[in-house]
RNA sequence: GCCGAAAUAGCACAACUGGUAGUGCAACUGAUUUGUAAUCAGUAGGUUGGGGGUUCAAGUCCCUCUUUCGGCACCA
């Protein structure tokens, strides 16, 4: 006689054990057409799942985020039913739910192309409209291997032999099609109304690449039409500030068929590139760190000494002269212990705090190059800081906030933070391993971060603090790190030491940190965070002056020499077009300000203003005009113009 | 690296089943002297990513290499 009790706190009490479903019928019709599934003492269960015991139960429908979450998971399975109609010979491997949507991999000789996709689509479509009913059938391990070999689903055998432990699998017939799953599901598919398939792509059987390489049919689904249409409508926009695209059209930079991911920055990129590293560098000199430069390539056994070599060499470069072997650094640190260890060290010198705007090469493969952001060529914001122990907490602290405020003037509200501890391959004892990890935990517990771990995902010499900022297609790039070594500057590798109040030999602790990360990402990520309309403080152009006519050419000219000298970035536009031409140029060009001189100007010793917004400021002397770019400029990113 | 798709003028794109490579914008020249998102006219621009093959004939079909795109694996 189980007594339910509701969210609201109401109970039914029921004479017999009872399904989701008709609990909600209890509450009323209308409810009970809207359940997807039930959340039984926190659990997700199915509305055809039976409740014998006296339990909480809220009802889940479209409305609910999990409500979507199972129509989507469905929606794969829908996928499975239409695939199988037209491709019997196809075996379904997995088809969970991402953001969005779901994905479903199959093992198909046949290739999946964007028509058929369009095939399938109808398919699906045909299905879920005639909205037939979901049946769950739990059914008992022998069963289930029996239906899914007599059908050939060598995948679905190879999941339930790697579960063992369970004696029954939940089995979902959509009419002819079988699926197992976990669950729950929709009861019909009348809850299938707007989705759409979007791509197809490769993708390993269980994410291994010593295992074939199956089809992945990617979806989204939402609950209606509308959601649909929106979302479609956000992807073609978050398109439009695609970095590789904006770079072209801004001439920013170029990717060079001669250069596989590496950048060729045109004047404009670069001076956006300039404006970044020296704010940057500014931060150097405020935060107490001492700028240096290392060469660019190194014997090799160095990387050895280091480790490098032996974890890292298939994404090294290498060259050799004069039979002596030579590596292209792929990191800094290498060099910057060189730099340490150019003198003994007191205690009393520490914490030291080298940096480098360091140009590093990665040979990553072909298939990971993506524009700025994955490049095999890219300049680090690099400092190591070579520190005692009872240093450390202070010392990831200060990088923290470095961090912190770096990314609010660059304009960056929403920052993940990923902490990453000890990989498989790694350098170092488990002793040492225990401490630095205890250590950033400690720091970032102290500085009430949330974050995420990421257990294996560290650098092979230590734990890492990860910062991670979003691209325009939500794709989430890793920029700020912050990692601690306490192996590196061992004795059997780079030996660096310090000279303790004991007057005895130390090894200090080091801890590699990139606020920006690489310089080319960070770079790639503003374009499309700002849309390529940069604040004034950005923008490589900052005004652009024209004339109405030939006439007040030289009174441009003259404006604009005053404009350079205060220290702006300021073009002239003296072509023989009409000022509406120039002003539509220069606004797709997202210059900030737009100078027009004409005879009022001339004869009254004034610039009129247009703002990159359309806004028309009116008219500004030099004096004025230079205090209004002058505090705009000081608004760093921390306010956007549009 | 793996799977799939793609590469045509500076840029965006077109060229049915193989049959003289086009359009728009940009560029250049001239006219126009312009008041806040496109003034008009003209000219020029290409070994169709590289190499090889099939064919009377290849942008189009085949092979191969390179690069790019979407994922996967990778990401110190």
């Amino acid at each position: 006689m189980p007594i339910i009790t509701l969210p609201d706190g109401s109970k039914k009490v029921f004479e017999n054990p009872v399904t989701v479903l008709q609990v909600a019928l209890e509450i009323g019709q209308g409810l009970a057409k809207a359940t997807i599934a039930g959340r039984v003492n926190g659990e997700l269960k199915d509305a055809s799942d039976m409740i014998s015991e006296d339990s909480e139960l809220s009802i889940i429908t479209l409305k609910d985020e999990d409500g979507v979450h199972i129509m989507r998971h469905s929606c794969a399975h829908l996928l499975g039913h239409a695939l199988k109609q037209l491709y019997p010979d196809a075996k379904m491997a997995i088809g969970p739910v991402i953001e969005n949507g779901f994905y479903y991999d199959i093992d198909l000789d046949e290739k999946i192309t964007p028509e058929s996709l369009v095939e399938i689509e109808r398919r699906m479509g045909e299905l879920a409209k005639t909205g037939y009913d979901v049946i769950k059938k739990m059914t008992p391990r022998a069963e289930a291997l029996e239906i899914f070999q007599s059908r050939a689903e060598d995948y679905k055998v190879e999941l339930i032999n790697d579960m063992p432990d369970e004696s029954a699998f939940g089995l979902y017939y959509h009419q002819e099609y079988i699926d197992m799953c976990r669950g729950p599901h929709l009861p019909h598919m009348g809850f299938v109304k707007a989705f759409k398939l979007t791509h197809v792509a490769g993708a390993y059987w269980r994410g291994d690449s010593d295992n074939k390489m199956l089809q992945r049919l990617y979806g989204v689904a939402f609950p209606d039409k509308k959601a649909l249409k929106a979302y479609l409508v956000m992807m073609e926009e978050a398109e439009k500030r695609d970095h590789r695209k904006l770079g072209k059209q801004l001439d920013l930079f170029h990717v060079d068929e001669i250069a596989p991911g590496m950048a060729f920055w045109h004047p404009k990129g670069a001076t956006l590139y300039r404006i970044v590293e020296d704010y940057m560098r500014q931060q150097l000199v405020e935060n107490d760190y001492d700028e240096i430069r290392t060469p660019l390539i190194m014997d090799r056994s160095l990387w050895e000494k280091s480790g490098h070599w032996d974890k890292f060499k298939d994404n090294m470069f290498t060259t050799e002269t004069e039979s002596r072997d030579y590596a292209v650094k792929p990191m800094n640190c290498p060099g910057h212990i060189q730099v340490y260890n150019r003198h003994l060290s007191s205690y009393r010198d520490l914490p030291v705090r080298l940096a480098e705007f360091g140009l590093v090469h990665r040979n990553e493969s072909s298939g990971t190059l993506h524009g700025l952001m994955r490049v095999r060529s890219f300049t680090q914001d690099d400092a190591h800081i070579f520190c005692t122990p009872e240093q450390i907490q202070a010392e990831v602290q200060a990088c923290i906030d470095l961090v912190y405020t770096t990314y609010a003037d660059f304009g960056f509200n929403q920052i993940a933070v990923k902490f990453s501890t000890r990989p498989d391959k790694r350098v170092g004892s488990d002793q040492v391993w225990d401490l630095a990890e205890q250590a950033l935990e400690d720091t970032l517990k102290a500085a009430e971060l949330p974050y995420t771990l990421q257990p294996g995902e560290g650098a092979f010499y230590g734990p890492k603090i990860e910062f991670q900022l979003k691209d325009c297609i939500g794709r989430v790039w890793q920029c700020g790190t912050i990692q601690l070594d306490f192996s590196m500057t061992q004795a059997e590798r780079l030996n660096a030491v310090y000279i303790g109040a004991d007057n005895e030999k130390h090894h200090p602790v080091m801890i590699h940190r990139a606020i920006l990360g690489s310089l080319e990402r960070f770079v790639g990520i503003l374009v499309e965070h700002y849309e390529g309309k940069f604040p004034t403080w950005l923008a490589p152009v900052q005004a652009v002056i024209a004339p109405i006519s030939e006439n007040h050419a030289s009174t441009v000219t003259d404006f604009a020499k005053k404009l350079k000298k205060h220290g702006f970035r300021v073009e002239t536009d003296l072509r023989n077009e009409k000022v509406g031409f120039k002003i539509r140029e220069h606004t797709l060009q997202r210059v900030p300000y737009i100078l027009v001189i004409g005879d009022q100007e001339v004869e009254n010793q004034t610039v009129n203003v247009r703002a990159r917004s359309g806004e028309n400021m009116g008219s500004f002397t030099l004096d004025e005009l230079v205090d209004h770019l002058t505090q705009d400029i000081a608004q760093l990113g921390r306010h956007v113009q549009s």
